[in-house]
DNA sequence: CCGTATCCGTGAGGATACTG
DNA sequence: CAGTATCCTCACGGATACGG
């Protein structure tokens, strides 16, 4: 194949999806709290317990952005005092594949690099 | 499952894997410049052009790391002046499945956030 | 051509205190 | 419990100038 602008442009735009997904990924929280939720957790309280070392602000915006991004549920229930779950989405099932592609793949390069 | 401590000893030794693979892919140049390398551009200033934006000593920095993680070859030729090429690995191929998967979950992403 | 040296701005994330 | 509100630090990367 040639390397010509239109192989250049392609290559643009492929990486703009990249860059959507590694949006999701690559920030220091978000797949841990996914984690967390699978794991079972599904209030605040225990996410932050089950996780450590993340403060409530960042816990906090991390959730709102997973929401946002379709891959959690925030419901509230009317209890005294209220009372508010996080779940996971089915479509937040999807990055399970490709998280251990990436994890896979983790381990092959720490082999290439250092020796096996 | 249960929920117990060694399964979140495993999920944290999973995600270490995971972040070493996100070292390589998540930072803003190193995969332009692998992508600019297979398009066949092996100098420096080649590699500068074809991206645009880089400032050399983003490019510079960049490309002593990809050294590092045995992505990327230097090689110097005893020209007059001085010639250096940069060449892609046989193990930074092992790469080209790993972003399509990011792509392609990228672009699904972006279906199930806003509509399809 | 192939970089290095300096200086600088920004934003992700941390620490801590506080509220309904 | 479930968060907000402030203030702060520091590494990532940008801009520019220079050197072999």
């Amino acid at each position: 194949m040639p390397v010509n602008s239109k192989e250049h442009d392609a290559c643009k735009k492929s990486l703009l999806a990249v860059k959507d997904a590694l949006d999701v990924i690559s920030s220091k929280w978000k797949l841990q709290i996914i984690f967390a939720i699978w794991a079972g957790n599904k209030r605040f309280k225990d996410i932050e317990r089950q996780i450590g070392g993340i403060s409530p602000r960042m816990l906090s915006k991390e959730l709102k952005d997973l929401e946002e991004h379709k891959l959690i549920v925030r419901k509230v229930y009317d209890t005294q005092p209220v009372t508010i779950e996080y779940t996971a989405t089915p479509h937040a099932e999807t990055l399970k594949e490709l998280v251990d592609k990436l994890r896979t793949w983790g381990i092959k390069h720490r082999k290439a690099v250092f020796g096996k």
